[in-house]
DNA sequence: GACCAGATTGTCT
DNA sequence: GACAATCTGGTCA
């Protein structure tokens, strides 16, 4: 099911764990592309890293102090897109940042839109494997900017959506461990340990 | 494997 | 006018 409006309204630590296992999904015209969020991160309002910081609301950054639950994507270093979920009720600047994901449906498409040749080694892992790539590979733009995550085309959906539909073999994937530590490419608060990932995943950017 | 420079543009000071 | 929540491709080992 997908992820209602109320798993926004909450702790933005807490719904970074918890998005952590949860299918990002993404309804285009070439296809249904679907990856598994491995990696997160949290901005905080009273966090120095963070564009909401000290109520800076600008043309950029509304959406984050607007209802939670919607798409903040923004521009970075001239070439790449990150995609973050905006959460904290309305006049407080918070978001989690999408930071990698495991690729579980529309493969083909995020080789395609990546350029990159499927025999390549580890090609799988790269595909999702960093903020600005998993951008890349669901075909996300700036055109969502500020979209409900609850409605199509792009939405979450909870951690046992596929666990009826697949096989056994799932459970193995469903049980894990989420490591808490430093976040990443950022110079201000980046001693505060605010980035979330599934232990042993292959997917996340970096170890 | 580790380290480093380059790409390139929106946003804020 | 400086900087940025990054990635890639190069060098050197």
């Amino acid at each position: 099911m997908i992820l209602a409006k109320e798993f926004y309204q909450r702790d933005t630590n807490t719904i970074a764990k918890e998005l952590l296992g949860c299918f990002l999904v993404h309804e285009t015209p070439t296809g249904v592309i679907i990856g598994k969020i491995v990696e997160t991160e949290s901005y905080l309002t009273d966090d120095p890293a963070c564009h909401g910081y000290n109520l800076r609301l600008t043309e950029r950054t509304k959406v984050m102090f607007g209802d939670p639950g919607h798409a903040y994507i923004y521009f970075t270093y001239g070439m790449y897109y990150m995609f973050n979920i905006t959460t904290a009720p309305i006049g407080v600047g918070e978001a989690v940042l999408i930071r990698a994901l495991e690729p579980v449906e529309g493969v083909d498409i995020m080789f395609e839109r990546r350029k990159i040749p499927k025999e390549k080694k580890n090609a799988l892992k790269e595909l999702c494997s960093g903020p600005a790539k998993l951008v890349l590979a669901l075909g996300i733009t700036s055109a969502l900017y500020g979209h409900n995550m609850t409605k199509k085309p792009l939405y979450i959906l909870s951690r046992d959506h596929f666990r009826q539909t697949k096989k056994q073999e799932n459970n193995k994937t469903q049980a894990f461990e989420v490591i808490t530590t430093t976040r990443i490419g950022i110079s201000a608060g980046a001693e505060l340990p605010l980035r979330f990932y599934i232990k042993d995943n292959e997917f996340i950017s970096k170890k």
